[in-house]
DNA sequence: TAGTGGTCTAGACCACATC
DNA sequence: ATGTGGTCTAGACCACTAA
């Protein structure tokens, strides 16, 4: 027993643009990540049970249901039988960063070591600027890295930040974090990376690169340009990879 | 009212492994998946409706329904509302190849003109064969192309196939078919790619590459590894890739 | 034992495509 | 008008977790 029936569309006229006809489930989902994004339900955390929305909501649990279904693919919401329902979260991932598609030719997926070489404030170049949705010349953080296995570098990690989001992060800050940067981000600055785009090339080392990565200069190096977003596809980060592929490959499942 | 309960396990003893408890809607699943294997609906067909599953199955609908969502997210089935279910099918991609990431840097994603370098039958060399499941030395087929933009080379492939499943496939017969490559293999072969695992790297363009794809010897080339995986996962693809990326991009989605 | 998510049913009604 | 998938409900029972 819905509060209202579907509501085929709200109380105004019809716009041009159509009938836009919206199921309850999706206006269930559109309520979830309000709660979300304003940090009711904060990461890692349980959300309230099945019957406990339903009730809040006025309709049925499978309705609810459908949303929570919805919301675990997208990977916002895990779902974890008998427990109840959380906030995902990137504080806790187990073997590695749940963005990092790098993996060993052989051996394990270990951990990496990180090293920070340094986090800067400068005004946001042009192209940076555009990506994040800045005006241009607006404040950004900087923040370059690289990250190490078996005693090589193998990432070298160039990461762009509104300035304005990340006020206080500092290189110290980043060092003494001990999960991933992200899982960072969500404690420490309120900003959960949801989904990301990523734009991969082939690229010869420059000279400053090929002494960071240790390789010759012009060797081959994966380029990975990504841009990751959080709750209503706001871009929040630009980051761009540079990746030595002689003993690791970027993984990738098509279906 | 389901023929038997949800039949926690067979009828066999309980062996070691456990429990073992499927629900309902994945035996539906399986069941499905065995018709599409063995062609009783072809590519592009529509399958039964719900209603008339759910009868022969003597599950309800919701159970049915619950299926082929399931096979819908897998991308072996498409729904289309108020016309039917459909098996899905590499013969009608619009725009492009549906495993091919590789975008334009700038300008529509237009298609690719395409060049047949050669089809030859050998031995498969032991990594191809290891990959393929076949025996080392089995027969092998080696196809290598070129994909075209704007009258410059930008993609080169070397595809290796079991022999056994593509007898018949000749140059000439990839030149003359229209479509997608996994159009023909459905259509002609009845091999049907469901998933695929990419292994991508940056390496440096050798002589013979360079000269196909119009670069300088050592110029910086994505390379991409595919294994694709026919119905139960079985491999029946192996595809290597080199990208010319100075002017299009290999584009990921991440979530 | 109680609470959570997971499965399954039966039935009603809606949106969409086709005839 | 008919048939398809899409949404929604109400209720029953199962599997898993934790106290």
């Amino acid at each position: 027993m819905p509060a209202d029936p579907p509501s085929t569309e709200s109380a105004s006229p019809a716009p041009a643009a159509g009938p836009a006809f919206s199921p309850l489930y999706q206006q269930i989902k559109l309520l979830l990540v309000k709660s979300l994004q304003s940090g009711e339900w904060k990461p890692g955390e349980a959300i309230p049970s099945e019957l406990e929305l339903a009730g809040r909501f006025r309709v049925s649990q499978g309705t609810v249901r459908k949303a929570i279904d919805d919301l675990a693919t997208e990977n916002l919401l895990v779902r974890r039988q008998g427990k109840g329902t959380f906030v995902a979260t990137h504080a806790e991932e187990q073997i590695q960063y749940r963005f990092l598609r790098l993996m060993p030719d052989d051996g394990p997926v270990t951990g990496m070591a990180r090293h920070f070489l340094d986090c800067r404030r400068m005004r946001a170049p042009a192209e940076v600027a555009r990506a994040l949705g800045l005006k241009s010349g607006e404040p950004a953080l900087m923040v370059r890295r690289t990250l190490w296995r078996n005693g090589q570098p193998v990432v070298l990690d160039e990461i762009w930040l509104p300035a304005h989001l990340f006020k206080g992060l500092t290189a110290e800050r980043l060092a003494q974090y001990a999960g991933p940067m992200y899982g960072l981000f969500e404690t420490e600055f309120g900003v959960r990376m949801i989904r990301a785009e990523e734009k991969i090339r082939a690229v010869a080392a420059d000279e400053a690169t090929a002494e960071l990565l240790q390789v010759p200069p012009g060797s081959p190096l994966l380029s990975v340009e990504r841009l990751s977003h959080t709750y209503g596809d706001k871009p929040v980060e630009l980051r761009r990879g540079l990746y030595n592929t002689t003993s690791h490959y970027y993984r990738n499942e098509l279906s």
